[in-house]
RNA sequence: GGUGCUAUCGUCUAGCGGUUAGGACAAAAGAUUCUCAAUCUUUAAACCGGGGUUCGAUUCCCCGUAGCACUACCA
Protein backbone atom coordinates (compact mmCIF):
# COMPACT_ATOMS: atom_id res chain seq x y z
CA UNK A 1 0.00 0.00 0.00
CA UNK A 2 1.41 3.49 -1.24
CA UNK A 3 1.89 5.91 1.61
CA UNK A 4 0.33 9.00 1.30
CA UNK A 5 3.13 11.52 -0.19
CA UNK A 6 3.39 14.60 3.03
CA UNK A 7 6.72 16.62 2.94
CA UNK A 8 7.53 19.82 5.08
CA UNK A 9 9.94 22.42 3.96
CA UNK A 10 10.96 23.55 8.03
CA UNK A 11 13.04 26.31 8.01
CA UNK A 12 14.51 28.18 11.28
CA UNK A 13 13.69 31.52 11.56
CA UNK A 14 16.87 32.86 11.84
CA UNK A 15 16.88 35.06 9.40
CA UNK A 16 15.98 35.80 5.35
CA UNK A 17 15.15 33.12 3.79
CA UNK A 18 18.33 31.76 2.04
CA UNK A 19 17.70 31.44 -1.85
CA UNK A 20 19.39 28.10 -1.28
CA UNK A 21 16.07 27.40 1.28
CA UNK A 22 14.07 28.62 -1.64
CA UNK A 23 15.37 25.93 -3.48
CA UNK A 24 14.91 23.21 -1.01
CA UNK A 25 10.74 24.50 -0.78
CA UNK A 26 10.34 24.20 -3.69
CA UNK A 27 11.34 21.00 -4.34
CA UNK A 28 9.26 19.85 -1.59
CA UNK A 29 6.46 21.28 -3.37
CA UNK A 30 7.11 20.22 -6.90
CA UNK A 31 7.42 16.50 -4.93
CA UNK A 32 4.48 17.03 -3.26
CA UNK A 33 1.63 18.44 -6.11
CA UNK A 34 2.83 15.91 -8.33
CA UNK A 35 2.19 13.00 -5.82
CA UNK A 36 -1.03 14.87 -5.05
CA UNK A 37 0.42 15.08 -1.38
CA UNK A 38 0.83 17.68 1.31
CA UNK A 39 3.37 20.36 1.72
CA UNK A 40 3.68 21.15 5.21
CA UNK A 41 4.99 24.82 6.97
CA UNK A 42 7.25 23.86 10.41
CA UNK A 43 9.01 26.08 12.23
CA UNK A 44 11.94 25.40 13.73
CA UNK A 45 12.63 27.78 16.58
CA UNK A 46 14.17 25.30 19.34
CA UNK A 47 17.17 27.42 19.21
CA UNK A 48 15.97 30.53 21.59
CA UNK A 49 19.14 32.26 21.17
CA UNK A 50 18.93 32.92 17.64
CA UNK A 51 15.15 33.55 16.97
CA UNK A 52 14.73 36.92 14.88
CA UNK A 53 11.93 38.91 14.87
CA UNK A 54 9.79 39.55 11.77
CA UNK A 55 12.07 35.92 10.11
CA UNK A 56 8.65 33.84 10.08
CA UNK A 57 6.92 36.48 8.30
CA UNK A 58 9.41 36.93 5.87
CA UNK A 59 9.11 33.34 4.80
CA UNK A 60 5.69 32.81 4.80
CA UNK A 61 5.38 35.97 2.27
CA UNK A 62 8.17 34.73 0.32
CA UNK A 63 6.68 31.35 -0.06
CA UNK A 64 3.48 33.50 -1.56
CA UNK A 65 5.19 35.48 -3.33
CA UNK A 66 6.98 32.84 -5.09
CA UNK A 67 3.87 30.34 -5.64
CA UNK A 68 4.84 28.08 -2.92
CA UNK A 69 1.54 26.67 -1.59
CA UNK A 70 1.30 25.57 2.08
CA UNK A 71 -1.06 23.09 2.81
CA UNK A 72 -0.44 22.22 6.02
CA UNK A 73 1.00 24.34 9.31
CA UNK A 74 2.38 27.70 9.75
CA UNK A 75 1.00 29.99 6.68
CA UNK A 76 -1.38 28.11 5.02
CA UNK A 77 -1.99 29.25 1.70
CA UNK A 78 -3.39 28.43 -1.89
CA UNK A 79 -6.15 26.99 -3.92
CA UNK A 80 -9.03 25.84 -2.32
CA UNK A 81 -7.22 25.78 1.03
CA UNK A 82 -8.38 28.50 2.38
CA UNK A 83 -10.75 28.87 5.49
CA UNK A 84 -12.02 25.83 7.19
CA UNK A 85 -10.98 23.36 4.76
CA UNK A 86 -6.61 24.54 5.86
CA UNK A 87 -7.93 24.54 9.39
CA UNK A 88 -9.28 21.15 9.60
CA UNK A 89 -5.61 19.85 7.87
CA UNK A 90 -3.92 20.95 10.81
CA UNK A 91 -4.59 18.14 12.91
CA UNK A 92 -0.93 17.56 13.62
CA UNK A 93 -0.36 21.10 15.53
CA UNK A 94 1.19 22.92 16.53
CA UNK A 95 3.60 23.53 14.02
CA UNK A 96 5.80 25.72 15.48
CA UNK A 97 8.41 23.59 17.78
CA UNK A 98 8.37 25.90 20.78
CA UNK A 99 4.69 25.48 20.89
CA UNK A 100 5.73 21.78 21.15
CA UNK A 101 6.98 21.86 24.80
CA UNK A 102 4.56 18.72 26.40
CA UNK A 103 5.10 16.90 23.17
CA UNK A 104 8.77 16.60 23.37
CA UNK A 105 9.30 15.80 26.91
CA UNK A 106 6.94 13.04 26.49
CA UNK A 107 9.24 11.52 24.14
CA UNK A 108 12.45 12.27 25.97
CA UNK A 109 11.46 10.58 28.59
CA UNK A 110 10.10 7.30 26.51
CA UNK A 111 14.51 7.29 25.44
CA UNK A 112 15.24 8.27 29.25
CA UNK A 113 13.23 4.98 30.15
CA UNK A 114 14.10 2.77 27.24
CA UNK A 115 17.33 3.33 27.85
CA UNK A 116 18.58 5.07 24.51
CA UNK A 117 19.53 8.34 26.40
CA UNK A 118 20.33 9.60 29.37
CA UNK A 119 21.19 12.73 31.77
CA UNK A 120 24.80 14.36 31.57
CA UNK A 121 25.29 17.69 33.64
CA UNK A 122 28.89 18.70 32.46
CA UNK A 123 29.50 22.63 31.62
CA UNK A 124 30.40 24.22 29.06
CA UNK A 125 34.25 25.02 30.64
CA UNK A 126 34.30 21.13 31.22
CA UNK A 127 33.42 20.09 28.04
CA UNK A 128 35.77 22.88 26.84
CA UNK A 129 38.34 21.04 29.37
CA UNK A 130 38.04 17.12 28.03
CA UNK A 131 38.46 18.88 24.32
CA UNK A 132 42.12 20.20 25.18
CA UNK A 133 42.50 16.91 27.17
CA UNK A 134 41.72 14.55 24.86
CA UNK A 135 42.64 15.32 21.01
CA UNK A 136 39.89 14.67 19.17
CA UNK A 137 37.71 14.49 22.20
CA UNK A 138 34.24 13.30 21.36
CA UNK A 139 30.97 12.79 23.64
CA UNK A 140 30.98 8.75 23.24
CA UNK A 141 31.08 5.44 24.26
CA UNK A 142 34.88 5.92 24.76
CA UNK A 143 34.76 8.80 26.77
CA UNK A 144 30.72 9.18 28.13
CA UNK A 145 32.10 7.18 31.27
CA UNK A 146 34.25 10.33 32.79
CA UNK A 147 32.09 12.82 31.90
CA UNK A 148 29.54 13.62 34.69
CA UNK A 149 26.37 12.00 33.76
CA UNK A 150 23.64 9.77 34.79
CA UNK A 151 25.40 6.53 33.66
CA UNK A 152 28.51 7.71 35.88
CA UNK A 153 26.46 9.00 39.09
CA UNK A 154 23.92 7.50 41.61
CA UNK A 155 20.78 7.54 40.24
CA UNK A 156 20.00 10.12 43.87
CA UNK A 157 22.29 12.44 43.14
CA UNK A 158 21.10 12.73 39.49
CA UNK A 159 17.76 13.32 41.05
CA UNK A 160 19.19 15.76 43.67
CA UNK A 161 20.97 17.86 40.98
CA UNK A 162 18.10 17.97 38.83
CA UNK A 163 15.88 19.30 41.66
CA UNK A 164 18.36 21.95 43.01
CA UNK A 165 17.79 23.23 39.59
CA UNK A 166 21.20 22.86 37.85
CA UNK A 167 21.21 22.42 34.44
CA UNK A 168 21.30 19.38 32.39
CA UNK A 169 21.04 17.93 28.93
CA UNK A 170 19.53 14.80 27.62
CA UNK A 171 22.27 12.94 25.38
CA UNK A 172 21.41 10.21 22.91
CA UNK A 173 23.40 6.93 23.56
CA UNK A 174 24.80 5.87 20.75
CA UNK A 175 25.95 2.19 20.27
CA UNK A 176 29.50 1.75 19.31
CA UNK A 177 30.90 0.28 16.15
CA UNK A 178 27.51 -0.30 14.71
CA UNK A 179 27.28 0.43 10.68
CA UNK A 180 24.10 2.58 9.89
CA UNK A 181 22.43 2.10 6.21
CA UNK A 182 20.73 4.93 5.45
CA UNK A 183 18.78 5.14 2.01
CA UNK A 184 18.83 7.86 -0.28
CA UNK A 185 16.80 9.05 -2.91
CA UNK A 186 19.26 10.91 -5.05
CA UNK A 187 22.31 9.36 -3.42
CA UNK A 188 21.70 5.69 -2.97
CA UNK A 189 22.62 3.64 0.13
CA UNK A 190 25.18 5.55 2.68
CA UNK A 191 26.88 3.79 5.06
CA UNK A 192 28.12 5.37 8.52
CA UNK A 193 29.56 3.61 11.32
CA UNK A 194 28.23 4.90 14.79
CA UNK A 195 31.81 5.35 15.73
CA UNK A 196 32.38 8.95 14.25
CA UNK A 197 28.73 9.63 15.86
CA UNK A 198 28.84 11.31 19.16
CA UNK A 199 26.24 11.12 21.92
CA UNK A 200 23.94 14.31 20.40
CA UNK A 201 22.63 16.55 22.76
CA UNK A 202 18.51 16.04 22.18
CA UNK A 203 17.21 17.82 25.06
CA UNK A 204 18.25 20.78 26.96
CA UNK A 205 16.96 21.97 30.34
CA UNK A 206 18.15 25.67 30.44
CA UNK A 207 15.80 26.94 27.92
CA UNK A 208 13.44 23.49 28.30
CA UNK A 209 13.66 23.06 24.13
CA UNK A 210 14.76 19.85 22.20
CA UNK A 211 17.66 19.97 19.88
CA UNK A 212 16.86 20.31 16.17
CA UNK A 213 18.06 16.32 16.20
CA UNK A 214 14.90 15.54 18.61
CA UNK A 215 12.41 17.66 17.46
CA UNK A 216 13.26 16.72 13.50
CA UNK A 217 12.36 13.14 14.51
CA UNK A 218 9.59 13.18 16.60
CA UNK A 219 7.63 15.51 14.47
CA UNK A 220 8.15 14.27 11.25
CA UNK A 221 6.91 10.88 12.70
CA UNK A 222 3.90 12.85 14.60
CA UNK A 223 3.29 14.56 11.15
CA UNK A 224 3.36 11.84 9.41
CA UNK A 225 5.83 12.78 7.04
CA UNK A 226 6.80 10.63 4.01
CA UNK A 227 9.78 12.03 2.45
CA UNK A 228 12.50 14.36 4.12
CA UNK A 229 13.66 16.77 1.40
CA UNK A 230 16.78 18.95 2.64
CA UNK A 231 19.75 19.73 1.93
CA UNK A 232 23.16 17.85 1.84
CA UNK A 233 24.54 19.81 4.97
CA UNK A 234 22.05 17.27 6.67
CA UNK A 235 23.57 14.20 5.01
CA UNK A 236 25.93 13.30 7.91
CA UNK A 237 23.94 13.92 10.43
CA UNK A 238 21.41 11.33 8.83
CA UNK A 239 22.32 8.19 10.42
CA UNK A 240 21.63 9.50 14.07
CA UNK A 241 18.03 10.43 12.54
CA UNK A 242 17.81 6.62 11.66
CA UNK A 243 19.04 5.78 14.95
CA UNK A 244 16.96 7.85 16.64
CA UNK A 245 13.65 6.41 14.50
CA UNK A 246 14.94 3.14 15.55
CA UNK A 247 15.46 3.87 19.18
CA UNK A 248 12.25 5.19 19.10
CA UNK A 249 10.45 2.00 17.65
CA UNK A 250 9.69 3.82 14.23
CA UNK A 251 12.06 2.14 11.75
CA UNK A 252 8.58 0.77 9.55
CA UNK A 253 7.56 3.90 9.33
CA UNK A 254 10.67 5.97 8.63
CA UNK A 255 10.49 8.75 5.95
CA UNK A 256 12.57 8.52 2.83
CA UNK A 257 15.45 11.02 2.58
CA UNK A 258 16.59 13.00 0.18
CA UNK A 259 19.54 15.00 0.53
CA UNK A 260 20.18 17.89 -2.03
CA UNK A 261 23.35 19.32 -3.40
CA UNK A 262 24.44 22.73 -2.19
CA UNK A 263 24.15 26.07 -3.92
CA UNK A 264 27.84 27.16 -4.32
CA UNK A 265 29.40 30.81 -5.04
CA UNK A 266 29.20 31.70 -8.43
CA UNK A 267 33.42 32.49 -8.06
CA UNK A 268 35.83 30.42 -6.10
CA UNK A 269 34.71 28.12 -3.60
CA UNK A 270 32.19 27.43 -1.17
CA UNK A 271 28.22 27.14 -0.22
CA UNK A 272 26.80 30.37 -1.43
CA UNK A 273 26.44 33.17 1.37
CA UNK A 274 24.94 36.29 1.82
CA UNK A 275 28.25 38.15 1.65
CA UNK A 276 28.49 36.68 -1.71
CA UNK A 277 25.71 38.78 -2.76
CA UNK A 278 26.92 41.82 -1.19
CA UNK A 279 29.91 41.37 -2.92
CA UNK A 280 29.34 40.30 -5.89
CA UNK A 281 25.98 42.75 -6.48
CA UNK A 282 23.22 40.33 -6.44
CA UNK A 283 20.52 39.01 -3.94
CA UNK A 284 20.67 36.38 -2.21
CA UNK A 285 16.98 36.28 -0.39
CA UNK A 286 14.22 36.04 -2.17
CA UNK A 287 12.87 39.42 -0.56
CA UNK A 288 14.08 42.55 0.62
CA UNK A 289 15.39 42.15 4.23
CA UNK A 290 15.24 44.64 6.98
CA UNK A 291 17.44 42.98 9.83
CA UNK A 292 15.65 44.16 13.21
CA UNK A 293 18.51 44.31 15.28
CA UNK A 294 21.03 45.79 13.01
CA UNK A 295 19.37 47.67 10.78
CA UNK A 296 21.23 46.31 7.76
CA UNK A 297 19.23 45.79 4.46
CA UNK A 298 19.59 42.93 2.45
CA UNK A 299 18.42 43.05 -1.24
CA UNK A 300 15.39 40.87 -2.14
CA UNK A 301 14.57 39.36 -5.80
CA UNK A 302 11.76 40.99 -5.72
CA UNK A 303 12.98 44.01 -5.14
CA UNK A 304 15.17 44.13 -7.66
CA UNK A 305 12.43 43.42 -10.47
CA UNK A 306 12.52 39.58 -10.51
CA UNK A 307 9.14 37.98 -11.55
CA UNK A 308 8.35 35.27 -9.25
CA UNK A 309 7.96 32.70 -12.07
CA UNK A 310 11.66 33.40 -13.23
CA UNK A 311 13.27 32.96 -9.76
CA UNK A 312 11.25 29.59 -9.88
CA UNK A 313 12.14 28.73 -13.43
CA UNK A 314 16.28 29.45 -12.73
CA UNK A 315 16.27 28.05 -9.12
CA UNK A 316 14.41 24.89 -10.05
CA UNK A 317 17.05 24.07 -13.23
CA UNK A 318 19.99 24.71 -10.56
CA UNK A 319 20.33 21.11 -9.58
CA UNK A 320 17.51 19.36 -11.38
CA UNK A 321 17.57 18.54 -15.17
CA UNK A 322 15.36 16.74 -17.08
CA UNK A 323 16.83 14.60 -20.16
CA UNK A 324 16.20 17.46 -23.11
CA UNK A 325 16.97 20.85 -24.17
CA UNK A 326 14.16 22.33 -22.74
CA UNK A 327 14.54 25.34 -19.93
CA UNK A 328 11.16 27.80 -19.82
CA UNK A 329 9.28 26.09 -17.13
CA UNK A 330 6.39 26.98 -15.62
CA UNK A 331 5.51 25.98 -12.25
CA UNK A 332 3.05 23.85 -13.81
CA UNK A 333 5.18 21.97 -15.93
CA UNK A 334 7.66 21.58 -13.47
CA UNK A 335 5.17 20.15 -11.39
CA UNK A 336 4.50 17.67 -14.06
CA UNK A 337 8.70 16.83 -14.92
CA UNK A 338 10.29 16.97 -12.09
CA UNK A 339 11.83 13.86 -10.60
CA UNK A 340 14.00 13.53 -7.56
CA UNK A 341 16.45 10.65 -9.19
CA UNK A 342 17.15 13.57 -11.52
CA UNK A 343 18.60 15.77 -9.45
CA UNK A 344 21.96 15.91 -9.76
CA UNK A 345 24.25 15.15 -7.02
CA UNK A 346 27.19 17.92 -7.16
CA UNK A 347 26.90 21.21 -6.07
CA UNK A 348 26.04 23.68 -8.23
CA UNK A 349 27.28 26.85 -8.29
CA UNK A 350 25.07 30.03 -8.75
CA UNK A 351 25.04 31.77 -11.83
CA UNK A 352 23.39 35.06 -11.71
CA UNK A 353 23.74 35.99 -15.18
CA UNK A 354 21.52 33.12 -15.77
CA UNK A 355 18.88 34.31 -13.69
CA UNK A 356 18.77 37.41 -15.89
CA UNK A 357 18.41 35.67 -19.04
CA UNK A 358 15.36 34.16 -17.15
CA UNK A 359 13.85 36.95 -16.35
CA UNK A 360 14.78 38.64 -19.53
CA UNK A 361 12.31 35.30 -21.52
CA UNK A 362 9.94 35.87 -18.67
CA UNK A 363 9.51 39.65 -19.97
CA UNK A 364 9.25 38.76 -23.35
CA UNK A 365 6.66 36.73 -22.59
CA UNK A 366 4.88 39.22 -20.23
CA UNK A 367 1.86 41.27 -22.12
CA UNK A 368 2.87 45.10 -22.66
CA UNK A 369 -0.37 46.04 -20.66
CA UNK A 370 0.86 44.33 -17.61
CA UNK A 371 4.77 45.71 -17.81
CA UNK A 372 2.88 49.23 -18.68
CA UNK A 373 1.60 48.76 -15.70
CA UNK A 374 4.74 48.20 -13.66
CA UNK A 375 6.62 50.86 -15.65
CA UNK A 376 4.19 53.80 -14.52
CA UNK A 377 5.47 53.93 -10.95
CA UNK A 378 8.80 54.37 -12.82
CA UNK A 379 7.79 56.67 -15.02
CA UNK A 380 6.05 59.04 -12.06
CA UNK A 381 9.07 58.92 -9.81
CA UNK A 382 10.88 60.26 -12.67
CA UNK A 383 8.39 63.11 -13.22
CA UNK A 384 7.04 62.09 -15.94
CA UNK A 385 3.26 62.88 -15.22
CA UNK A 386 1.64 59.56 -17.05
CA UNK A 387 -1.67 60.77 -17.14
CA UNK A 388 -1.10 62.37 -20.14
CA UNK A 389 -0.44 59.19 -22.45
CA UNK A 390 -2.69 57.54 -23.17
CA UNK A 391 -2.27 53.51 -22.06
CA UNK A 392 -1.90 52.34 -25.33
CA UNK A 393 1.04 54.42 -26.48
CA UNK A 394 2.56 52.90 -22.84
CA UNK A 395 2.10 49.89 -23.89
CA UNK A 396 3.61 50.03 -27.13
CA UNK A 397 6.37 51.56 -26.02
CA UNK A 398 6.77 49.06 -23.59
CA UNK A 399 6.65 46.84 -26.20
CA UNK A 400 9.25 48.26 -28.09
CA UNK A 401 11.89 48.33 -25.53
CA UNK A 402 11.36 44.79 -23.58
CA UNK A 403 13.36 42.93 -25.73
CA UNK A 404 16.41 44.84 -24.85
CA UNK A 405 15.72 44.57 -20.82
CA UNK A 406 16.07 42.21 -18.28
CA UNK A 407 14.08 44.35 -16.05
CA UNK A 408 11.31 46.31 -16.36
CA UNK A 409 13.47 49.16 -14.13
CA UNK A 410 15.90 49.19 -16.89
CA UNK A 411 13.26 50.44 -19.29
CA UNK A 412 13.33 54.06 -18.24
CA UNK A 413 16.94 54.85 -19.08
CA UNK A 414 16.05 52.88 -22.53
CA UNK A 415 13.24 54.74 -23.27
CA UNK A 416 13.30 58.10 -21.66
CA UNK A 417 13.58 60.04 -24.54
CA UNK A 418 10.01 58.71 -25.38
CA UNK A 419 8.69 61.43 -22.30
CA UNK A 420 11.57 63.75 -22.03
CA UNK A 421 13.08 65.88 -24.49
CA UNK A 422 16.94 65.57 -24.50
CA UNK A 423 18.48 68.11 -22.78
CA UNK A 424 22.11 66.92 -23.56
CA UNK A 425 23.53 65.07 -26.49
CA UNK A 426 26.10 62.43 -25.85
CA UNK A 427 29.24 63.24 -26.96
CA UNK A 428 30.00 60.49 -28.50
CA UNK A 429 27.11 59.88 -30.73
CA UNK A 430 27.85 63.48 -31.67
CA UNK A 431 31.49 63.07 -32.41
CA UNK A 432 30.43 59.92 -34.35
CA UNK A 433 27.42 61.20 -36.50
CA UNK A 434 27.34 64.55 -36.20
CA UNK A 435 29.08 65.63 -39.18
CA UNK A 436 29.50 69.41 -40.35
CA UNK A 437 26.87 69.23 -43.05
CA UNK A 438 24.25 68.04 -40.40
CA UNK A 439 22.65 71.61 -39.04
CA UNK A 440 22.58 72.06 -43.10
CA UNK A 441 20.45 69.15 -43.50
CA UNK A 442 18.35 68.86 -40.22
CA UNK A 443 17.41 72.42 -41.34
CA UNK A 444 16.37 71.17 -44.90
CA UNK A 445 14.87 68.06 -43.14
CA UNK A 446 12.53 70.39 -40.84
CA UNK A 447 11.36 72.54 -43.80
CA UNK A 448 10.40 69.07 -45.37
CA UNK A 449 8.29 67.96 -42.32
CA UNK A 450 6.44 71.40 -41.42
CA UNK A 451 4.94 70.87 -44.81
CA UNK A 452 4.08 67.41 -43.81
CA UNK A 453 0.39 66.60 -42.32
CA UNK A 454 0.04 62.61 -42.94
CA UNK A 455 2.54 61.95 -39.83
CA UNK A 456 2.32 58.14 -40.52
CA UNK A 457 5.70 55.92 -40.90
CA UNK A 458 4.72 54.86 -44.07
CA UNK A 459 4.29 58.63 -45.11
CA UNK A 460 7.65 59.79 -43.31
CA UNK A 461 9.57 57.36 -45.46
CA UNK A 462 8.45 58.00 -48.79
CA UNK A 463 8.91 61.67 -47.66
CA UNK A 464 12.40 61.21 -46.30
CA UNK A 465 13.89 58.82 -48.44
CA UNK A 466 13.39 59.79 -51.69
CA UNK A 467 14.93 63.08 -50.60
CA UNK A 468 18.46 62.28 -49.30
CA UNK A 469 18.35 59.75 -52.31
CA UNK A 470 17.53 62.95 -54.71
CA UNK A 471 20.63 64.73 -52.77
CA UNK A 472 22.74 62.20 -52.39
CA UNK A 473 23.35 62.73 -48.57
CA UNK A 474 23.61 59.31 -47.50
CA UNK A 475 20.83 57.44 -45.02
CA UNK A 476 23.34 56.82 -42.65
CA UNK A 477 24.38 60.36 -42.40
CA UNK A 478 20.72 62.22 -42.12
CA UNK A 479 18.94 59.90 -40.08
CA UNK A 480 21.74 59.20 -37.63
CA UNK A 481 21.83 63.42 -37.21
CA UNK A 482 17.62 62.99 -37.00
CA UNK A 483 18.03 60.87 -34.49
CA UNK A 484 20.38 62.46 -31.95
CA UNK A 485 17.71 65.25 -32.11
CA UNK A 486 15.15 63.41 -31.14
CA UNK A 487 16.57 61.11 -28.81
CA UNK A 488 19.92 62.68 -27.45
CA UNK A 489 22.32 59.69 -28.56
CA UNK A 490 22.42 57.48 -31.38
CA UNK A 491 20.16 54.64 -29.67
CA UNK A 492 17.06 53.58 -29.50
CA UNK A 493 13.97 51.76 -31.81
CA UNK A 494 13.34 52.60 -35.22
CA UNK A 495 13.12 56.34 -36.08
CA UNK A 496 9.71 55.92 -37.25
CA UNK A 497 8.82 54.73 -33.80
CA UNK A 498 10.08 57.56 -32.25
CA UNK A 499 8.32 60.23 -34.35
CA UNK A 500 5.29 58.43 -34.22
CA UNK A 501 5.09 58.26 -30.54
CA UNK A 502 6.36 61.99 -30.47
CA UNK A 503 4.07 63.37 -32.70
CA UNK A 504 4.73 66.22 -35.12
CA UNK A 505 5.03 69.18 -32.86
CA UNK A 506 7.21 67.34 -30.25
CA UNK A 507 9.35 66.40 -33.45
CA UNK A 508 9.86 69.59 -35.24
CA UNK A 509 10.59 71.03 -31.29
CA UNK A 510 13.18 68.24 -31.13
CA UNK A 511 14.90 69.02 -34.31
CA UNK A 512 14.93 73.22 -33.47
CA UNK A 513 15.97 72.64 -29.99
CA UNK A 514 19.32 70.41 -30.75
CA UNK A 515 20.24 72.97 -34.12
CA UNK A 516 20.14 75.81 -31.56
CA UNK A 517 22.35 74.04 -28.34
CA UNK A 518 24.41 71.91 -30.96
CA UNK A 519 24.63 74.44 -33.77
C1' G B 1 42.69 15.74 11.85
C1' G B 2 38.26 12.35 11.25
C1' U B 3 33.79 10.87 8.43
C1' G B 4 30.76 11.37 4.33
C1' C B 5 29.31 13.28 -0.45
C1' U B 6 30.83 14.82 -5.25
C1' A B 7 33.78 15.24 -10.07
C1' U B 8 31.58 16.48 -18.58
C1' C B 9 33.06 23.29 -21.96
C1' G B 10 34.37 29.49 -17.61
C1' U B 11 28.91 28.38 -15.58
C1' C B 12 24.13 25.26 -15.47
C1' U B 13 23.77 20.66 -17.65
C1' A B 14 22.43 16.23 -21.62
C1' G B 15 24.75 11.54 -22.03
C1' C B 16 22.69 5.97 -18.47
C1' G B 17 29.50 0.78 -22.87
C1' G B 18 30.22 2.04 -29.30
C1' U B 19 28.11 9.64 -30.24
C1' U B 20 31.55 14.32 -35.15
C1' A B 21 30.40 14.29 -26.58
C1' G B 22 24.42 17.73 -27.46
C1' G B 23 21.80 22.27 -25.48
C1' A B 24 21.60 26.91 -22.66
C1' C B 25 24.13 31.27 -20.15
C1' A B 26 28.48 34.10 -20.69
C1' A B 27 32.42 35.20 -24.67
C1' A B 28 34.01 36.12 -29.85
C1' A B 29 32.91 36.89 -35.18
C1' G B 30 29.57 37.80 -39.10
C1' A B 31 24.68 39.04 -41.22
C1' U B 32 20.82 42.68 -40.81
C1' U B 33 19.57 47.97 -39.63
C1' C B 34 19.63 55.04 -39.91
C1' U B 35 21.77 53.93 -34.37
C1' C B 36 21.77 50.85 -30.05
C1' A B 37 19.70 46.51 -28.85
C1' A B 38 17.01 42.35 -30.21
C1' U B 39 17.17 38.53 -33.83
C1' C B 40 19.62 34.99 -37.07
C1' U B 41 24.17 32.40 -38.48
C1' U B 42 28.88 30.93 -37.08
C1' U B 43 33.23 30.18 -33.90
C1' A B 44 35.90 28.97 -29.59
C1' A B 45 35.20 25.95 -25.24
C1' A B 46 34.81 19.96 -21.46
C1' C B 47 34.91 14.05 -20.11
C1' C B 48 40.53 15.47 -13.06
C1' G B 49 44.75 11.59 -13.05
C1' G B 50 46.14 6.36 -12.73
C1' G B 51 44.86 1.45 -12.70
C1' G B 52 41.46 -2.35 -13.74
C1' U B 53 36.58 -4.92 -16.05
C1' U B 54 35.49 -5.24 -21.35
C1' C B 55 36.31 -6.48 -28.16
C1' G B 56 35.43 -1.31 -26.63
C1' A B 57 35.13 3.14 -21.56
C1' U B 58 33.00 9.97 -20.42
C1' U B 59 29.75 5.96 -18.86
C1' C B 60 30.99 0.23 -14.43
C1' C B 61 34.80 -0.92 -10.18
C1' C B 62 39.21 0.49 -7.25
C1' C B 63 43.00 3.99 -5.87
C1' G B 64 44.79 8.85 -6.01
C1' U B 65 43.78 14.03 -6.46
C1' A B 66 40.65 18.08 -5.89
C1' G B 67 36.19 20.50 -4.21
C1' C B 68 32.35 20.63 -0.78
C1' A B 69 29.68 19.35 3.65
C1' C B 70 29.63 17.73 8.58
C1' U B 71 32.43 17.21 12.95
C1' A B 72 28.05 22.66 18.93
C1' C B 73 23.66 22.63 24.80
C1' C B 74 22.99 25.92 15.57
C1' A B 75 19.69 24.50 12.40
Amino acid sequence: MERRVRVRFAPSPTGALHIGGVRTALYNYLFARQHGGDMLLRIEDTDSTRFVPGAEEYIIEALQWLGIEIDEGIGVWGKGLKGEKANGLNIHGPYRQSERREIYHKYVKQLLDSGNAYIAFDTHEELEQKRNEIKNFQYDASTRMLMHNSLTMPAEEVERRIKDGEQYVVRFKITPNEDVHVHDLIRGEVVINSNILDDKVLYKSADDLPTYHLANIVDDHLMEVSHVIRGEEWLPSAPLHVLLYRAFGWEDSMPEFAHLPLLLKPDGNGKLSKRDGDRLGFPVFPLEFHDQKTGAVSSGYRESGYYPEAVINFLALLGWHQTGDKEIYSMEELIQDFSLDRVSKSGAKFDYEKGKWFNHQYLMMRDNSLIAKEFIPILEAHGVATNIYPMPTIEHIVGLMKERVNFVSELWEQCNFFFTAPEEYDEKSLKKRWKEDSPRHMKEMLALLEQQDDWSAEALDNLIMPWIAEKEYGVGLVMNAFRICLVGAARGPHIWEITDVLGKEETLRRVKAALEKIG
